[in-house]
DNA sequence: GACCAGGCACATC
DNA sequence: GATGTGCATGGT
């Protein structure tokens, strides 16, 4: 399975080139990221961080320093910037109460230990925490996502019930453990995700398997390589 | 105007 | 534990 795995990535990497996942300046940055993108689109996010960024807000004293509602306004194109304002209350809390408001002994602790510490801060679930995990802190963990488990279910690779932390470790158990390696997947995943969308070919409109009409219909025939191995 | 986007928490059964 | 719902802006 593991050479299965590494030929859809390798492909992938092919068509579509490194993706330069993730997109941001610094630690902070993108863990702001991880909070604002949640069910959202990368575009309305940019504005968001650039709205921060031009307060000098992004790094945690200054942030930590502006009320909820301020922090609201100034994310509001990203959506749901009410609670999100709450979410990124929420980290700079956990982050000052124990950490000393220092992103850096984060970087101290064990993998499995600081996950869990993120996944306890209300907000924060199993996909923000794992892409603040690989991105922001560099640890070598898989981030599962609405197109991994949408592209990988159609295809037969995973039940339609699996849950987060199956797929999770299918990825995990059938990849060398090796941090670039799990970026640069998970952007690509995330790439041909939304080559589906702008084709105007909603995933939902087909039944499981039809994603093989999809695929070969496709004036794209090369999709089809990935996944009708 | 409908549909979607790099989720999550919470209520209810 | 499974299922449904609120959260909200901006692009297609």
């Amino acid at each position: 399975m593991e050479s299965l795995f590494i030929r859809i990535y390798e492909r992938l990497l092919t068509e579509f080139g490194p993706q330069g996942w993730w997109p941001g300046d610094s630690v902070f940055e993108i863990i702001v990221g991880a909070v604002l993108t949640q069910n959202t689109a990368w575009g309305n996010v940019k504005k968001a961080i650039n709205n921060l960024k031009q307060h000098k807000a992004l790094t945690p004293p200054k942030l930590y320093q502006i009320p909820e509602k301020t922090l609201a306004e100034w994310i509001r194109p990203a959506g749901y910037f009410n609670i999100k304002a709450k979410r990124i209350r929420n980290f700079l809390e956990f982050l000052f109460n124990h950490h000393g408001g220092d992103l850096r002994r984060l970087q101290g602790l064990e993998l499995p230990v600081l996950r869990q510490s993120l996944l306890a801060i209300n907000g924060i679930g199993p996909e923000t925490a794992d892409s603040i995990l690989l991105y922001a802190f560099g640890r070598p963990i898989f981030v599962v996502d609405a197109y991994t488990r949408r592209i990988f279910r159609r295809h037969g690779f995973i039940s339609e019930k699996a849950s987060y932390s199956e797929i999770q470790q299918l990825f995990m158990t059938n990849l060398p453990q090796n941090v670039d390696l799990f970026n640069e997947f998970h952007a690509l995943i995330v790439r041909l995700g939304k080559e589906f969308c702008q084709r105007r070919l909603r995933c939902e409109q087909f039944p499981l398997n039809a994603g093989v009409y999809f695929l070969t219909s496709n004036r794209k025939p090369y999709l089809s390589e990935f996944f009708s191995v």
